[in-house]
DNA sequence: ATTACTGCAAAGCATTTGCAAATGC
DNA sequence: GCATTTGCAAATGCTTTGCAGTAAT
């Protein structure tokens, strides 16, 4: 069971394999550039993230690294994680904001919503064209739709002129 | 300074005022349909919730009644807005799924996400259109973005097909 | 009189952090 | 050798929960 693999896998691991070659030189170039180091532990991770399917959680990663030969402590783990959002490797699907936010509902229509980055104000947006292309893409998907949140980060006018180009 | 109001003050008052006696009485129904009671502290919070501004957060609201002759306790002010967002009152920006998810972006170009509610698969979707309408949007808003975040809550085909009709 | 709701404080959970030891440069 | 990283465990911050007392029906 353990010593036969079947095709599937050993292309997968063949892929996983060829990411890991390709991605880790780019980290280490990040790394020198940003006068970080480049250490055993975040090979291990960077490894692991390409070893995982598209869409992951941090803490089932740090804990697949907990034990065994290639332990990395969690920590790190997030430590790392973070590094490799910043040069790009990974994204967050759930921002980092922690606490949830509320907003009214009674008359006051769904709208999609702009966040600050630097003041953190809330924009409010409203496209019925942006509704329709959602509804198109579920049909496409046969998903039956319940509701839908988008959120746009940048930076806001105000926040903008504020801080005037460097 | 606190006896003289200006005349936003009193609009602003009057608003909430008039949106709590619309909307408590619809509470009640809500809450007598469920067999559930109609107490103080369900009102407080509900008033509290409308008075607040468009954007708030729970803790915060909490906090603002953790003192004081409307006195809510914070274990309280989350059980009501979770029973107000069930009613339809207010609506969560930050969705619940308490951990962050990270998926690869190495040669994985940005693409939309739904999630389906009942096996919590991700199926990832993309529309340049969308993208678009993104972009005139931010235009509109003189809003410089940095990067978005879509994702649709619903069932996925598989899901949908499983639960037959009741 | 029942039974649900509330307050409180304690638990939970993902994530972050402080610090001594380890490691890369 | 010196500074950065790591591991660990403790702290954090938001949210949930258990339970005994309180209030609504």
């Amino acid at each position: 069971m353990k010593t036969i693999k079947n095709l599937k896998d050993k292309l997968l691991e063949e892929e996983i394999r060829k990411s890991v070659e390709e991605a880790w030189p780019l980290f280490i170039d990040f790394l020198k550039e940003k006068k970080a180091r480049v250490t055993q532990a975040r090979k291990i991770v960077l490894t692991q993230v390409f070893s995982r399917h598209d869409h992951f959680c941090a803490d089932d990663l740090a804990a697949a690294l907990a034990t065994g030969p290639n332990h990395v402590s969690r920590g790190t783990v997030y430590r790392t994680l973070a590094l490799m959002e910043e040069a790009g490797f990974v994204r967050v699907i759930r921002d980092t904001d922690v606490h949830a936010h509320y907003e009214h509902t009674y008359k006051h229509p769904h709208h999609e919503h702009m966040v600050c980055d630097a003041c953190g104000d809330f924009i409010e947006f409203e496209d019925p064209k942006i509704i329709q292309h959602i509804e198109q893409a579920c049909r496409d998907e046969a998903f039956i739709p319940r509701t839908h949140r988008l959120v746009v980060f940048g930076k806001c006018s105000k926040c903008s002129k504020a801080q005037k180009p460097a």
